[in-house]
DNA sequence: GCCGTTTTCGGCCCGACTGTTTTCAGTCG
């Protein structure tokens, strides 16, 4: 069991405790749990066997009995009697925008209703809008919810299908005749949601040896072979595998067609055909001949191309790029210095700005911005002013204990409704950076969202603009604003677009990235952590800036430290 | 249910918006 299964173990505790309406601080206490395991750095079960998880902040003896019974039943008995009583309907329903407990409660008492489809239908033939406190738009937008809820279930996060994956690899690699075992797919491309998790894996033995063994891999519950060595298999998580298998001199070809997108095996293929070459299934042939292609850099070599970074191969352009020697030199891990964006035990964060400054030290950065909310995002503990000259004193502090680091005073500032920034001008420039970011007013009509941020572009202290469409992966769609305009006047004003890479935002979307780019505006990746062990985050961000053809040029917090004030203090100037 | 420079019980996440209502419950971030 992965750390995100038993963390969402304790999500649905949680989430069936509010529909019975338990007491709100005990409910509380589960999603703490669930986010203390999903951001716990360490190995699961060796932290249960070493007593190091009964330490852990959140965890407590509750819980602490419930990872247990999870990790070594693979079950929990508690969720189990939960979901006796709460229908699992009425635990989806809570994913539907502008349902909550109460309503739920409401149409499930009154409605008799404990199934989507029921709540669809009585969505449709009106029988919701009459109950109290409904309404016409409310049942409108309970079916916008259903509609969203189809079209996203069948993926999963990023970071969740690569963890899968990963672990998946050691099984796949020691099955018999297996000498290598390679993640391929949406996973490898770095897409932000992923359908299936695809492999390939070269064999030199027998297939048939092969197929007898993949369905004995851990909790597979269906499996299905297709003639030209392609494995489905089903997995008790809900997930699907497709395993492609391939002897040694095809490996390189696979690996290529099944990490490319559509559009990209496609214009391979065209490219092929232009050069008198047959792009078929199972590799490229001259004069009737296969082509061997045991390596990637086989098959692009045999088009005349250099070798192609997975995270661009989606039909964007960078098969011509690549033949004209143009393909950028994308920005890696290792070339970021500062690390933007993370939340202190001062707002709704909990690692101590030292322990920030500790953790920035030792992962090779040279400065870490602190960037708690603002007092207008009262529910996340932003901070009032009196607490913001405590801060700055701390860091102050922190700062005269480190000489390889430094600790910069940033803020994420709440766009208001009205375009203005939270607090003060003099507070506001008491700030080394500011993000500005909107946690509130989503109501907005598409042309009110586009003035309400491009006036607070005007702010001199907006550095960065953070989580610019406020999507959430499989739970929100961006919000409709004019964004050339946006990208217009953040290029004229030195505003940098944040790559939000926290795994539910990654926001701005990778192809929107691009756009803002070619109108001339820096970017800068943004973990948004709210822990140390959120630093992981960062890595996800830079996959995303890769998918958006970024060099380190493009990337505000690539800089010097120097360079990056000096970013700030020309937008300040401008 | 968890935590503790408030320490074994009492406190923990609040303010604004939405859609429904004619004064506010419910939802969201």
């Amino acid at each position: 069991m992965s750390k995100n299964e038993v963390s969402r173990v304790l999500e649905q505790i949680a989430a069936c405790l509010e529909l019975k309406g338990a007491n709100t601080f005990r409910i509380r206490a589960y999603r703490t749990a669930a986010r203390a395991v999903a951001g716990f750095p360490e190995d699961l079960a060796a932290a249960a066997e070493s007593g190091a998880l009964a330490e852990l902040n959140g965890i407590g003896p509750a819980t602490h009995k419930i990872i247990l019974d999870v990790l070594v039943n693979g079950r929990s008995h508690v969720l189990e009697d939960l979901r006796e009583e709460i229908p699992a309907g009425l635990v989806d329903m809570m994913k539907i925008s502008g349902l909550g407990v109460a309503k739920i409660r409401q149409i499930h008492e009154s409605l008799r209703i404990d199934t989507l489809s029921e709540l669809e239908e009585a969505a449709r033939d009106g029988r919701l809008a009459k109950l109290p406190r409904f309404g016409r738009k409310t049942a409108e937008k309970v079916l916008r919810g259903l509609e969203f809820l189809k079209r996203v279930t069948e993926f999963r996060l990023f970071h969740h299908a690569r963890a899968e994956a990963r672990a998946m690899l050691p099984a796949l690699r020691e099955l018999p005749g297996v000498s290598r075992a390679e993640i391929v797919g949406g996973i490898r491309r770095r897409s932000e949601i992923i359908e299936d998790m695809d492999f390939v894996v070269e064999l030199d033995g027998p297939w048939d040896q092969l197929v007898r063994r993949l369905d004995s891999l851990v909790d597979v519950t269906e499996f299905a072979s297709e003639a030209d060595g392609v494995f489905t298999l089903k997995f008790g998580s809900g997930s699907v595998a497709d395993v492609s298998a391939t002897p040694s001199r095809e490996m390189g070809f696979r690996m290529v067609r099944g990490t490319g997108s559509e559009l990209h095996v496609q214009q391979l293929a065209e490219r092929a055909a232009g050069l008198g070459l047959v792009w078929t299934d199972n590799g490229i042939e001259r004069d009737g001949e296969t082509i061997a292609c045991p390596t990637e850099e086989d098959v692009y070599a045999a088009l005349d191309l250099p070798w192609i970074p997975p995270e661009l191969r989606e039909g964007q352009g960078e098969i011509a790029a690549a033949a004209n020697g143009q393909l950028p030199h994308l920005v890696k891990a290792d070339e970021i210095r500062g690390f933007l964006h993370c939340h202190s035990d001062y707002s709704d964060g909990t690692s101590t700005v030292r322990d920030w400054a500790i953790a920035a030290r030792d992962a090779g950065y040279e400065y870490v911005g602190i960037t708690d909310h603002s007092a207008a995002a009262a529910y996340a503990g932003g901070l009032y002013p009196e607490a913001i000259s405590e801060q700055h004193a701390m860091i102050d502090e922190v700062n005269r204990e480190f000489d390889d680091l430094r600790v910069l005073k940033g803020v994420e500032a709440d766009i208001l409704q009205d375009g203005s920034l939270d607090y003060t001008p003099e507070i506001r420039a008491s700030f080394d950076f500011i993000i500005a970011s909107w946690h509130s007013g989503f109501g907005q009509d598409g042309p009110t969202m586009t003035k309400r941020i491009l006036k607070a572009m005007d702010d001199p202290n907006m550095a960065i603009f953070g989580h610019p469409t406020g999507r959430l992966l499989l739970s929100r769609d961006p919000y409709p604003m004019d964004l050339d305009a946006i990208f217009e006047k953040a290029a004229d004003r030195g505003i940098a677009i944040e790559i939000n890479a926290d795994p539910q935002r990654l926001d701005l979307d990778w192809r929107l990235v691009r756009a803002a780019v070619q109108k001339g505006v820096v970017v800068s990746i943004g973990a948004d952590a709210h822990n140390v062990a959120g630093m992981i985050n960062m890595d996800l961000g830079v996959g995303i800036a890769r998918k958006a053809w970024l060099t380190a040029d493009q990337v505000l917090n690539a800089r010097t430290l120097d360079g990056f004030l000096e970013h700030v203090a020309a937008r300040r100037a401008n």
